[in-house]
DNA sequence: ATGCCGCGCTATGCGCGA
């Protein structure tokens, strides 16, 4: 089985690098980011040859979105993270498929909005820790792939990209990234030894491979054990007018 | 220490992204 994330940096402008990852890559399951775009305005007719069953959540605006792309039967769970009903963001989507909890994820940047939006991202993964703890503890496997806005270790950026102070790389966000691990979720990347790049900022970055790692997927125990690969699409972000984001896909044993 | 890109918007500069 293999489950797949890309943020997208606008759904209409990439759907044409959409289509050629799910022919190169054939996820079972994907989970879009960043669709800029409302829940009416989703390529759903348009994605329709492509015989994936889909479910996408936008937002007015022109901000955040999520969705997620299926072959496999799935059923909603959750269009939005529990524990806080003031946040109307598009930015949590999670389904069940093949016995499986699996969240789409787009955890915010914490760089905008001073110290409110910092603390808005803290609160943001307390409540990603606390359902995520939830699954665990009633033994639901459990998968959580996207954008996490989080270079978990030194290993995960080019030297010197961010200052110690950013909020992809603040101690405070590592400490919660690191409790999500602590609460029995496994990094499929780092598990594999690997810390690839998923992010390059628009210019020269990209051919110079100054990068970031903050694009993950989170297993629960029994999923961890079923591991057996992970990689980033480079192609994606290769092609003309490309996001700003690779895709990644994590391979699972059936 | 940063947006020189890129995107969306009741636009024609601004906020935001990372």
């Amino acid at each position: 089985m293999r489950l797949a994330s890309f943020n997208v940096n606008s759904i209409r402008v990439r759907l044409p690098h959409l289509r050629r990852f799910l022919a190169r890559h054939a996820p079972d399951v994907l989970f879009l980011q960043e669709l800029k775009c409302r829940t009416e305005q989703f390529p759903t007719a348009d994605l329709a040859e492509t015989g994936y069953a889909m479910h996408a959540l936008g937002q007015a605006g022109g901000r955040n979105g999520v969705a997620v792309l299926s072959r496999l039967p799935f059923a909603v769970t959750a269009e939005a993270l529990p524990g806080d009903p003031a946040d109307e963001e598009a930015r949590y989507l999670e389904i069940e498929a093949a016995g499986i909890r699996m969240a789409g994820i787009y955890l915010p940047n914490g760089n905008s909005g001073g110290a409110a939006g910092f603390a808005f991202k803290l609160r943001w993964m307390e409540r990603l820790l606390a359902q995520t703890r939830a699954h665990l503890d009633a033994f639901r496997p459990f998968a959580i792939l996207g954008d996490f806005n989080v270079c978990p270790t030194d290993a995960d950026l080019a030297p010197g990209l961010l200052a110690p102070t950013d909020a992809l790389v603040h101690p405070e966000v590592r400490s919660r990234f690191r409790a999500l691990l602590w609460s029995g979720m496994t990094d499929a990347a780092a598990a594999l030894g690997q810390h690839p790049f998923t992010y390059w900022d628009y210019g020269p970055a990209f051919e110079a491979n100054r990068g970031l790692r903050i694009d993950h997927a989170l297993l629960s125990p029994e999923l961890a054990e079923r591991l057996q690969g992970f990689g980033v699409d480079l192609l994606a972000r290769a092609e003309e007018q490309p996001s700003d984001h690779a895709p990644i896909w994590v391979d699972l044993a059936d």
